[in-house]
DNA sequence: CCTACGATCGTCT
DNA sequence: GACGATCGTAGGT
């Protein structure tokens, strides 16, 4: 049985999918993924960290198994779980999930009519989870926040990336196959019409 | 169900 | 100075 920083260490491509019903906790409140997406560090035109180090993508750059989250749209937390070998900025956007533990708790964070939402989008997911720039850096395995994997989801599904724009499409994002909880596909604004 | 739009500010050009 | 790995609301179908 390996453990969770040894599995975080693989290629961000394999990382991912076992992502999906892996738990996160942030004290009272737990989250069971069931969409995530890959971001190929410097590979990769979509990823924070093609344009190399800056203070805010740092965390990217930091070891596999820590958090990193940046703040977006003026208003909005996204965190994702760094991966792949020490180094490598490679990371996975946490897009959506079930609250499994302290639904009370995430409901009175969020504005939201029903369960299914709470965690469904990954700005949503930090608001029910309670994780903002305080958390950039945080270690999965030990303190307040961690990461259990869960039992490995056979039914996964994949599609293009969502919201990017100056990437080209990547089949890179992995969602439990007929989960309630997935987010709501809002492909990126289209161009305007040729001339 | 769907599409459209405003909010709001850190980050990088 | 432009834009974003988004959300919530409003309004139409």
């Amino acid at each position: 049985m390996s453990s969770l920083r040894e599995v975080l260490a693989g290629p961000v491509l394999e990382v991912a999918p076992r992502l999906l019903g892996a738990v996160l906790t942030h004290g009272d409140v737990a989250v069971r993924l069931t969409e995530v997406e890959a971001y190929d560090g410097p590979n990769d035109p979509g990823s924070h960290a093609f344009r190399g180090r800056t203070p805010r993508n740092a965390a990217m750059f930091g070891d596999p198994g820590h958090l990193y989250v940046y703040f977006t749209y003026g208003m909005h937390h996204c965190c994702n779980v760094v991966c792949g070998p020490p180094g490598t900025p490679s990371a996975v956007l946490l897009r959506a999930g079930e609250v499994v533990r302290g639904a009370e708790i995430a409901r009175s964070r969020r504005t939201s009519r029903s369960d299914r939402d709470l965690a469904r989008g990954p700005a949503r997911l930090c608001q029910a989870l309670a994780i903002g720039l305080a958390e950039n850096g945080a270690d999965l395995t030990s303190g307040p926040l961690t990461l259990e994997l869960g039992e490995q989801v056979t039914a996964v599904s994949t599609g293009p990336r969502v919201g990017l724009r100056g990437a080209p499409d990547r089949p890179w994002r992995f969602w439990e196959s007929g989960a309630a909880t997935v987010s709501s596909y809002r492909p990126a604004k289209r161009l305007p019409p040729a001339p």
